[in-house]
RNA sequence: GGUUCCGUAGCUCAGCUGGAUAGAGCAACGCCCUUCUAAGGCGUGGGUCCUGCGUUCGAAUCGCAGCGGAAUCACCA
């Protein structure tokens, strides 16, 4: 909110992120509409009328959470409203707060603090909404069914020249979790990825094999083929270096090197010939693509995210010149003496942008509008969202223009969900310098970081099955990785110190995940013990740290509903971290199964099991799994 | 230079549609396992919320100006 709020109040010219405001979340009533809220809030006006005799409007009370070191549940500021009562801020407390206690039988007590009414909701509702939230297996998300608005997000878009790293990560969990989240909001969800397939990147990588490869393949010598791929992209590089070097050294100047360079040269041939169609080049690069391919495939499946429809950039360029054509045809676009195409977007507040070369190839906004095309053709979009890095953040702006002129409906208000970059202790990832963090690597490392804590631990994973304790480390390994990544608000650069960042205590994924493979330990051991859960606990009493977690489960789907406005992955690892800790406190403080009292077990064993549902399904949200003990 | 984003504890970050004494985690120091999982809980210390001005009953939050950092402004992708 903060974000699109913020850039709607600068009157720029160009703006496409303030969609959220037209952001179609399903409305349909549910069972959490009229909650707690909602009737405190229509009591609140009633109280007002009575009183002042106004009527204020609902959306005008604004209701928060008491804070911890005061009693109550809700806090009702009244400042605003002095001007209708014309009394002090205690009177005007005091009065409204009597109004309620009298009225509003779900309000027990109150109390006021200078201009603070808070109020105390009756433990009796606490007691029911858990029953309710108990009775719906998908609290929290809404439904989706064929008329709900269709929401296409395109994240990861690689380069086929080499492998995967830690800033894709952050893109691909991004995207994720992002793609989960919205269809938490009532949407149905095309996850789409587009594959840079083509151009000079994967010549340079080509030409290395065919000049140094001497055959190799992954099945030779047992290298995933995106890594393959990859030492070759670095081969080209490495003499090209010292070709442009060496002509460097006999006087020429930079410029003037790397444009004799005779080896991209070659690269650019070899493009050529591609862009021809010639046989032995095109072969050659569907075999390399294809072992790329399969390397990729294997760190999507390990990282656990997948897509619904994948465009590679061969098949759209085409079509992004045609549409470019078309566009030109109808005026949109103009053409320049020497043959290239533009776009003038000064009315716009921007430049004019190229479309076409003067030698009639594409550029890379050529290739997006033929994506958007071909896309628009497959699907009938109502919403497009891009996850990709705020580097591009121009780039998106002008391609929202230029799909808007073209006439795509989704154009004028696409999402570019622009993310922050990762950044090392030293600076930057740079692939040539080598301080690229490889995403094999580091799940890899990850994973056996989560076994070595296990194994110092102790006994935590004692009567399983091997391969039953590998796929634990496995989850929290990954779990710790994807959180972290997750956690820190998406427009932020962030920081991944190798050494120090992922940790397995405190405010990290093992932290909730343990919290929930508690409440599985506590479930079991409650249907061991025969505890009934069958009808509707109804202790005699409560605690305040058990209203306060049935309040935080309670707020579950406004998390979600805030997360899709706000696109906001992080926005769902705060509420769940918060929940843990919540628990984690009761969990300390409160006996579960050895309280005496029958209704107070039972009801606490099914506050349990709910907080793990609710877990299960936030960490599932942002794509993390959660084990069944730990 | 234009545009955009960011600036909160030693470090990494929450909080930002204005609301009470600014919160977590890490790191440091102390306490709690014969009791449901100690990957946990409790406590201590730690702050110019970048600076200034403004709006307001009230500003970390909104506005303006400045300072610092980042990205971008290609016939690269």
């Amino acid at each position: 909110m903060y974000l699109r709020g913020k850039i709607r109040n600068q009157k720029r010219l160009v703006n496409i992120k303030t969609v959220s405001a037209t952001y179609n979340i399903q409305k349909e009533p549910n069972h959490y509409t009229m909650n707690i809220e909602t009737i405190l809030t229509q009591s609140i006006v009633e109280a007002m009328k009575a009183l002042y005799g106004q009527e204020v409007a609902p959306e005008k009370i604004q209701l928060q959470k008491t804070r911890k070191e005061f009693e109550g549940d809700f806090t009702f500021v009244v400042f605003p409203f002095l001007q209708i009562s014309h009394k002090r801020p205690e009177d005007t407390a005091q009065e409204i707060g009597a109004h309620l206690a009298a009225n509003q039988p779900l309000a027990t007590s109150f109390n006021v603090v200078k201009g603070f009414l808070n109020i105390t909701i009756a433990p009796s509702y606490w007691i029911d909404l858990l029953n309710t939230i108990d009775s719906d297996a998908n609290w929290g998300i809404a439904p989706v069914h064929e008329g709900s608005p269709l929401v296409m997000v395109e994240y990861s878009s690689p380069n086929t020249n080499k492998p995967l790293h830690l800033g894709h990560i952050r893109n691909n969990l991004l995207g994720y979790a992002l793609s989960n989240i919205i269809a938490a909001n009532g949407n149905r969800v095309v996850k789409t990825n587009i594959v840079n397939d083509r151009g000079i990147h994967i010549c340079k990588s080509m030409l290395a094999w065919q000049k140094w490869g001497n055959g190799e393949t992954p099945a030779s010598s047992g290298k995933k083929g995106d890594h393959l791929i990859g030492d070759y992209y670095v081969a080209f590089d490495k003499h090209y270096k010292a070709e442009t070097a060496e002509l460097m050294a006999k006087g020429m100047s930079k410029e003037e090197a790397e444009a004799a360079s005779p080896l991209m040269a070659e690269a650019r041939e070899m493009l050529v010939k591609w862009e021809a169609g010639d046989n032995e080049v095109r072969k050659l690069w569907e075999t390399m693509n294809g072992w790329v391919y399969e390397g990729f495939d294997e760190t999507y499946r390990r990282l656990g995210v997948s897509f619904d429809k994948i465009y590679y950039e061969s098949d759209t360029y085409l079509v992004g010149k045609e549409t470019v054509l078309e566009g030109l045809e109808k005026g949109i676009f103009y053409r320049r003496p020497d043959a290239s195409v533009w776009a003038d977007l000064s009315g716009d507040g921007l430049d004019e942008k190229l479309l076409l070369r003067s030698d009639g190839t594409s550029v890379y906004m050529t290739q997006d509008i033929g994506t958007a095309q071909l896309r628009f053709r497959d699907y009938p979009i109502d919403k497009m969202v891009y996850v990709v890095g705020n580097e591009q953040n121009y780039h998106f702006q002008v391609l929202s223009l230029l799909l808007d002129k073209l006439g795509f409906s989704w154009g004028k208000g696409l999402v570019h969900f622009s993310y922050g970059m990762v950044e090392l202790p030293e600076g930057k990832m740079k692939s040539r310098e080598g301080t690229v963090v490889d995403a094999d690597d580091l799940m890899d490392e990850m994973i056996n970081t989560a076994r070595e804590t296990s194994e110092e631990l102790g006994g935590k994973l004692d009567g399983l099955t091997p391969e039953e304790a590998a796929d634990i480390n496995r989850i929290i390994g990954l779990g710790a990785l994807k959180y972290f990544m997750l956690k820190v608000d998406a427009r932020k650069n962030m920081l991944f110190n190798p050494k120090e960042s992922i940790d397995f205590n405190g405010n990290t994924g093992p932290f909730i995940q343990y919290t929930y493979a508690r409440t599985r330990s506590i479930e079991r051991k409650a249907n061991e013990a025969g505890v009934n859960m069958e009808s509707a606990a109804t202790p005699a009493k409560i605690s305040e740290k058990e209203c306060s977690i049935i309040r935080m489960l309670n707020d579950f789907p406004a998390a979600v509903r805030q997360a899709g406005i706000d696109y906001s992955p992080s926005g769902i690892a705060n509420y769940t971290y918060e929940l843990a800790k919540e628990y984690n406190q009761f969990y300390h403080d409160f006996s579960i199964l050895r309280e005496e009292d029958e209704a107070a077990k039972a009801f606490r064993v099914q506050l349990t099991r709910n907080v793990g549902k609710v877990i299960k399904t936030a960490m599932n949200l942002l794509g993390i799994e959660v084990p069944e003990r730990m």
